[in-house]
DNA sequence: ACGATTTCTGAGATCGATCTCAGCAATCGA
DNA sequence: TCGATTGCTGAGATCGATCTCAGAAATCGT
């Protein structure tokens, strides 16, 4: 079956190729019988639109990139999902872009993406936005940033407020007894780690609670330094917060290789709560970033832009979850 | 900054379309002088192809999507990712499309990657492939599929050996002592998913070892369903094979749960060898499957498609990756 | 140095759609 | 019933590239 094309059609149907076109891209300006006519021919001859040629002329597409550096964080795969749900829900067709972090990729997509017309894309960063590499893009075309951004305030974002989320986490190990509590951050890339990182020290001086910060050494395993780390402590903390759910399963991983458990030794609570974190040994206590949420508005804010509003800056509440990897500290 | 065309690059360099899209697209088909000329000036305006308009023109593109039902599952967050290293290493763009398992979408994506003029496309089902589906679609483009395909020997095939797989894991587990070895098989929807049944059936009837297949009830948690089973057999199992890393980590979380360990009360062994397996509680025994070969095969065997080659049909050998939810058999 | 090749470049059609503009048909008011 | 308004449809340009074909320039042999 040769590709058939808009021509094929008018001709088979008798009209012209504005009549096709218009019989499917604005119903309402083609007679009702003129329409169903050509839709009919159109069916019979198994005839769609060709999104390229569309795109071409128009200058717009429906496919919205949606640019993450790393799918294998069940994070960001997570989003990936929610985000395309949101898409397609909306009518565009989501392109899931792997940057592997790098901004030479991050740009070349994007640069791709303006190309190809689309009305805008979304961009879920691990390291700072370089508004340098965007800027120039965002110049033509629309981007959403699932971060914050600092200097720029025409860049709209979502983001979830970190600093609520630690803060039930720190709430929720008070009540458990807890007063020694670590925080093992991880690398600190984007914002929202930054965010985490101060709210805890914030949090610690609050409460009158000593700051611990389980940072590795620069050559080792990341939980394995964080681990060794805790061993090292003097006055050796019962709970810690973890920056992300990836960082408390490596450590609580690394702790059981060493024979400690969890909460037993120690009651860890992670920050996303992904679903993995329901299957993990033990169950993971975790702050929930509201992630279906998080890709519904990064569309309806790209969506917002379109229509020239002005951008917005969406702070979305994360919730507490409460599972199997913290309980109340003994004497 | 407006966007830039060919003919703004062509008025600027004082010569014609054509040669400003030969300077690029056939480089030796114009002479060095021009060549050089023609891509100062385009640089200098900051020009770049559209790809859009030279698929639309070529009739070809160099979009290839690969078509996964749940990216939330780590198996196919990681091919996805070894798979776009390939295709970016080839020169082709990967464009990630998540159907849910849903057939209809699947065929949606499929139709309108046609209309891109994708020269082949990839797809790693959840569920055996519906060639009907599927079919009237290859009939014009290519596809490559990650899993048999029963019928139809033309359209070409990556698998792993999952019959060699399970082997493994059974020797591995008869070597430690265990005699009582069962099966979590989770949902069986693929290929592979059935190959693995039936060769731990295999093994189990070679090895003289009464087959113990742990099936949950339609209604419960999966995991759950399992883990009740397993408490229900008169002669209770040592050592469980589960049909992929999923299961295993839900089956560990929910003996956890319970109060049992792992390896201590049962030896576990995933199926799949995922990253995210080496920062489990335990850290998880599991047959590797080599992920990065199986992207890098998706895009040879397609490539090797336009090449107008027979299709071929490879199967890669899985290996053992031993870690630590596994030991010897007290006694 | 001159005609015969070979190499480059330009013109214009084309890919598959949309858009503007103009013409014709249908509807309306008086 | 006739002119004016509105509604549909067709022609042809256009989006940004590539392709074929023919003509111009460069190279070659003698």
């Amino acid at each position: 079956m040769a590709e058939v094309s808009i021509d094929d059609v008018a001709e088979a149907a008798g009209v012209h190729r504005s009549t096709v076109s218009r019989a499917f891209s604005r119903p309402d300006a083609v007679r009702t019988a003129t329409r169903e006519h050509v839709l009919q021919v159109a069916a019979r001859l198994g005839y769609s639109m060709n999104p390229l040629a569309q795109a071409l002329r128009r200058g717009s597409s429906n496919l919205v990139p949606l640019i993450v550096p790393d799918i294998t964080n069940p994070f960001f795969a997570e989003l990936a999902r929610a985000t395309t749900a949101a898409a397609e829900a909306r009518g565009y067709q989501l392109l899931l872009c792997i940057t592997g972090g790098d901004t030479g990729q991050t740009a070349g997509y994007l640069s791709s993406m303006r190309s190809m017309y689309s009305p805008f894309g979304v961009v879920a960063p691990s390291t700072r936005v370089d508004l340098e590499a965007l800027r120039e893009y965002t110049f033509q075309n629309r981007i959403v940033v699932i971060d914050r951004v600092e200097d720029d305030p025409s860049v709209p974002t979502v983001t979830v407020d970190s600093a609520h989320g630690i803060d039930l986490a720190f709430d929720h190990l008070l009540g458990l007894g807890h007063t020694r509590i670590a925080y093992a951050p991880g690398i600190i890339g984007t914002h929202t780690a930054q965010d985490r990182w101060d709210a805890y020290h914030r949090a610690a001086h609050r409460h009158d609670v000593a700051p611990v910060a389980l940072e590795a050494a620069a050559d080792a395993d990341l939980a394995a330094g964080i681990v060794d780390h805790w061993l090292r402590e003097p006055d050796r903390p019962t709970a810690m917060i973890a920056s992300n759910d990836a960082i408390a399963f490596a450590v609580i991983s690394e702790l059981g290789a060493r024979g400690f458990t969890v909460p037993g030794d120690l009651s860890v609570v992670g920050f996303d709560g992904l679903d993995s974190g329901a299957h993990f040994n033990p169950r993971l206590t975790s702050v929930r970033q509201p992630v279906t949420e998080l890709g519904q508005l990064a569309i309806e804010l790209g969506e917002a832009l379109l229509a020239e509003g002005p951008p917005e800056h969406v702070v979305l509440q994360p919730t507490l979850l409460i599972r199997s990897s913290t309980q109340k500290l003994h004497r």
